[in-house]
RNA sequence: GGCCCCAUCGUCUAGUCAGGCCUAGGACACCGGAUUUUCAGUCCGAUAACGGGGGUUCAAAUCCCCCUGGGGUCACCA
């Protein structure tokens, strides 16, 4: 058995796309259950401006997911460079073989000219081939216009005359058939000797000796010419497996970066936009950096689990069985296989994610959950740096006071009114009119509850629910009708916490002063309305 | 438009290759009930799908054909 080798290519943009971030992870989730060698190869043959800046934030997407890669950038390995742009010798001599065989050709018709040839067909409704008018130049024919400053290109001469079609068996989609008849030759190699696409991956997969070549299905059109090419190299083909691209929620479209502004209606994002909306103003990540929830960093910042998007992932496009939602890396690992990676498109749906996250979140120990929400705190300027140490084990209190309503780690900036100082709580407009304002009984009510708390020594929770709880009884009321404005009075709103789990955590005296303020504050509202 | 791919609840899917165990299973979302001071959670419950038409067969979600619909791709981008 020839040994597993799967890779990932990514084009140096700038950010990791969810998208693109499920094949890698499909194409690891193979090397990983056969034992194989996941490869990073940089595809930068085009832009090699600021290739590291622009590399670096896929690197990460792939060091927070904790998808290893067993060759490539920064860990090397023995079919390097991994970089496309440092490879270019190798393209150069594959493509000079093929010339020499008469494989491929140099071809000398203008852009514009090649421009016109395929408007033309497109207007006749005909499939467009390109001239082969060049393919009978003489080696020195060629010498003399390139010496006479033509401008080429070098073509691969797709092998037109078998009669035989182009069979790939696919490992998802099964056999598909393409007509070598209908297909124009690439370009194979620029004029200024950069390779392109079709052909560094052929020569590159060959070199880097891949085995199985699993990619988003938008490249099976691609198939064919490269298979072609392996052949025409005297290499073998490596297996192809096409998934299905990652569609928009609720879409069969792909999800892409250019329809972000469409994206924001989908209702099925929206509360993905709103949650960054409001999470990264307060980060002070300024909407000039671009997070969107098309890109992986997107969930990173926002505060999900590594293990519920690798979950959610996994679960874009294949199934383990049919009751299986909930798995771990182990469990993924263990049974990922292509022969169950469904063919049609594949809809990413946030709702499933927040729902793996909401699973993993509770797994998490209470300790890790601190030191996690902490560098939010921290940015949101709730805790100085000086004070993380201390603050911890406060953070500790809200967090368990929280429980499952903290499912990603930014929501502890919704709890805000743990952290804001007493002077500076904000009240909720809607809840304090409604239980405060509208509530005759509330502040008599809360003046003569701050009065008892003022003269008591309560501290757990407990011992504030039996304060209030036998307050309540003296005062032959029912605790609803005090529970709401003491709410909207200590914490600024209309729902949170257990009521007495706050207490305890700001503590009496903290809450007496709250009630003072709230107090305070009606008033100035009733002298203004 | 050419080529190629796809088609089961609102969504993600199981079942399709080896037709019967499918009056189609699960999950998420939604809705209802219980619990609770609120919210969340939890527990119960409900609604909900084989795109259409022809075949083949004792039997079709499953096999064949056609139609329709959706999508991908058509670069000297990757």
């Amino acid at each position: 058995m020839t040994a597993i080798r799967t890779r990932f290519a990514p084009s140096p943009t700038g950010y990791m796309h969810i998208g693109g971030m499920r094949t890698a992870l499909f194409n690891w989730l193979y090397a990983r259950r056969h034992q194989g060698t996941f490869i990073l190869r940089i595809d930068d043959t085009d832009q090699a401006r600021n290739v590291e800046s622009a590399l670096g934030p896929i690197l990460q997407a792939f060091r927070w997911l904790e998808l290893g890669w067993d060759e490539g950038p920064e860990v090397g390995g023995d079919f390097g460079p991994y970089f496309q742009s440092q490879r270019n010798d190798l393209y150069t001599a594959a493509c000079q073989k093929l010339v020499e065989q008469r494989l491929a050709f140099y071809d000398f018709t203008t852009p514009d000219r090649a421009k016109a040839e395929r408007e033309a067909a497109e207007k006749e409704k005909r499939n467009y081939i390109n001239n082969r008018d060049d393919f009978e130049l003489s080696a020195a024919d060629v010498r003399s216009k390139i010496d006479a400053g033509e401008n080429y290109v070098i073509r691969f001469a797709v092998p037109r005359d078998s009669g035989e079609k182009i069979v790939i068996d696919d490992e998802v989609r099964g056999r598909v058939e393409f007509d070598p008849t209908t297909m124009p030759d690439p370009v194979i190699m620029r004029g200024n000797g950069t390779p392109l696409y079709n052909f560094a991956t052929v020569v590159d997969d060959a070199a880097m000796q891949i085995s199985h070549v699993i990619r988003a299905e938008e490249h099976l059109s691609n198939t064919p010419v490269q298979a072609l090419l392996f052949d025409a190299l005297g290499y073998t083909r490596p297996t192809f497996a096409h998934i299905p691209y990652v569609a928009a929620p609720g879409t069969k479209e792909k999800m892409s970066k250019r329809k972000l502004e469409q994206y924001r209606k989908n209702p099925k994002f929206k509360m993905l936009f709103e949650h960054g909306d409001f999470i990264f103003p307060l980060l002070g990540l300024k909407q000039e950096l671009g997070l969107d929830p098309v890109m992986v960093e997107y969930y990173e910042k926002i505060g999900y689990l590594p293990d519920a998007v690798f979950n959610a992932l996994a679960r874009i496009g294949w199934s383990l069985d049919d009751q299986t939602e909930i798995m771990s890396r182990d469990t993924v690992i263990k049974n990922f296989s292509l022969d169950r990676v469904v063919k049609s498109p594949a809809g990413f749906d946030p709702d499933k994610l927040l729902s793996f996250q909401s699973h993993w979140m509770n797994e998490v120990p209470l300790s890790e959950k601190a030191t996690r929400c902490l560098p939010y705190l921290t940015a949101a300027g709730y805790l100085s740096e000086r004070e993380d140490q201390v603050g911890l084990e406060y953070v500790e209190k809200v967090i368990t006071a929280i429980g499952d309503r903290l499912v990603l780690f930014s929501d502890i900036l919704k709890y805000d009114e743990f952290f804001t100082p007493d002077a500076e709580l904000k009240y909720d407009e809607k809840a304090f009119k409604k239980r405060i304002l509208k509530n005759d009984d509330a502040i008599p009510l809360l003046q003569d509850l701050a009065s008892g708390l003022e003269s008591s020594a309560l501290s757990t929770p407990d011992e504030f629910d039996k304060f209030v709880h036998d307050w309540v009884e003296q005062k032959e009321i029912q605790i609803g009708q005090i529970i709401h404005a003491l709410r909207v009075a200590v914490t600024g709103k209309g729902s949170g916490v257990g009521m007495f789990d706050a207490m305890a955590i700001l503590g009496r005296e903290r809450c007496v002063d709250r009630i003072h303020r709230c107090v305070k504050e009606a008033a100035n509202s009733d002298s203004q309305s």
